[in-house]
DNA sequence: CAATAGATCATCT
DNA sequence: GATGATCTATTGC
């Protein structure tokens, strides 16, 4: 007998224990460096939430007190205080009434910086991202986007000014990865600063977040 | 394909 | 009271 739907295939890329034995949690040191260079080298690095994880495939860099399109454009108060604080914990924050975005915070400490991590490519975890996401209709469309992608990886507000060099929740490098091509284009979605070349994506790669009129 | 509206709330004016 | 580091469904070509 045949079937009349046509079904996308979830399985995982790799098992979460072949992810674990392969790859390291990034250093504080890695994040305790200028966003720019922190947001480029993000790119191809592992996003790891409990047993669930991605590649990062799309980034944007937010500066500090001279970004008018950061959060810490006005200086340390409320929400972006983390921000401010010690690198490579986590920077989360709700939007739009709906939706939670995820940085990770750069910079030494004192100094404001954080990077958005817009897009990831599936790895493991992949059945649970669909329950979490059961619209997506295909695998690059699990976590193509910023608030997709918290979805997917169970990431909420939780888990705002979580340390990422320790625990459930960090981001990994695969030992002896390839280099990565990137294209550098403006940020997504802001008004000020809006020219600003602070977007990064791995050329080519079909899991980035699609922008507002669908292109780029 | 492109454009637009609606959802829904923390934060700021 | 308005805006926002968004996503989805719907409408129209």
């Amino acid at each position: 007998m045949k079937t009349h739907k046509v079904s996308t295939n979830w399985t995982d890329r790799v098992s979460f224990e072949r992810l674990e034995a392969e790859t390291s949690i990034l250093p504080r040191g890695f994040f305790g460096r200028h966003t720019k260079q922190v947001a480029r080298e993000l790119l191809g690095k592992v996003l790891v939430h409990g047993r669930t994880a991605g590649m990062i495939v799309e980034v944007e860099a937010y500066l500090g007190l001279n970004d008018q399109a950061s959060h810490a454009y006005r200086g340390p108060k409320g929400r972006n205080r983390v921000m401010f604080g010690p690198p490579g914990h986590a920077y989360v924050y709700f939007i739009y009434g709906m939706y939670e975005c995820v940085n990770a915070v750069t910079e030494v400490d004192g100094t404001a910086g954080a990077v958005l991590i817009r897009a990831l490519e599936p790895l493991c975890g992949i059945e649970l991202m669909h329950r979490r996401r059961p619209k997506a209709r295909s695998i690059e469309d699990l976590a193509s986007g910023p608030g997709k992608l918290t979805i997917a990886l169970g990431i909420t507000r939780r888990l705002n000014r979580a340390d990422l060099t320790a625990g459930e929740f960090t981001v990994r490098e695969w030992r002896g990865a390839p280099p990565i091509q990137i294209d550098v284009t403006p940020r997504i979605g802001i008004r000020h600063a809006a020219d600003w070349p602070l977007r990064f994506v791995v050329r080519g790669n079909p899991c980035c977040s699609k922008g507002p009129t669908g292109g780029r």
